[in-house]
DNA sequence: GTAAACTCTATACTTGGTATAGAGTCAAGC
DNA sequence: GCTTGACTCTATACCAAGTATAGAGTTTAC
């Protein structure tokens, strides 16, 4: 299978494959006569595999330290764990920050509408409020 | 003021301030004669609104059609609450989308605990399973 | 006078790709 | 046999929003 066949069975595009390929995802593949990638069905797997992963958000080191780690059977998947349970640490804490984010967002956008000229603006007094506070008063030199 | 005295005030790098020069958020400022930058109180103010805004997570495209509006203190400040209203839209859209990544992670993750080995653990089946649903049957060619 | 601390520019690196140029290859039609 | 179009190759540059470095010049403190 040729790299094009590849990115049409993968919805991946041709670019990120060889992306994928040069971070070590995924193995090189063998040649052709003229130099065209050549694939196998497992290639197929291993990138839908990795698709599964990037839909996850997981990170490309994350997904080759699965990888890594998948490729031997016998180990413990005490690190596959590890790592699924960080990377859901890390959205929790994504989220959260993200729904305070929204609250000041949508308490600053209740401060103002649209009929507004700039120096009236609710929006901006607010911006410029919180600025004014962090900012040290103003000194005649 | 210098930048360096500048990033002590304002809480970000020295490097970040100039980055925020090269992209035209922050105004040149005058130099000295050794070439050194030299700020005025309104380049704190405006370094403290950048911050606040970088602190709601707008780009600084957002951040730089906000200034300019600003600008204008006659002008609507119709612009300004669009790009808080898009923003809102955008983040809202990032929660809703990192929630359901949670629930899948976690119920992936439920599916394994640390004492299994590679070959069985729930999470890479899991993985597995949904690449599988999505991958040919194999052909013998 | 010298050493430390500061600043300058220019450049490279990060992540997860995307987009391009310029060259080579392959299959079909004439 | 030759051209045309579709495909592939490598190498390089680009995006956001900075961060980090090298190598040079400047200022400050002792």
């Amino acid at each position: 299978m040729k790299i094009g066949q590849l990115a049409d069975k993968t919805g991946l595009s041709i670019q990120t494959i060889r992306f994928y390929e040069r971070k070590a995802l995924l193995a090189a593949p063998e040649r052709t006569q003229s130099n065209y990638r050549s694939y196998s069905d497992e290639a197929l797997k291993q990138l839908l595999f990795i698709k599964q992963c990037r839909a996850l958000d997981m990170t490309i080191e994350e997904i080759s330290l699965v990888l890594e780690t998948r490729a031997n059977p016998e180990s413990s998947c005490e690190s596959v764990n590890a790592t699924i349970d960080k990377h859901i640490d890390d959205i929790e804490h994504r989220i959260s920050e993200l729904n305070a984010l929204q609250k000041t967002l949508q308490s600053m956008r209740a401060a103002c509408d649209d009929d507004k000229k700039i120096k009236e603006c609710g929006v901006l007094h607010q911006l410029d409020s919180i600025v004014d506070s962090h900012c040290p008063t103003k000194r005649n030199d």
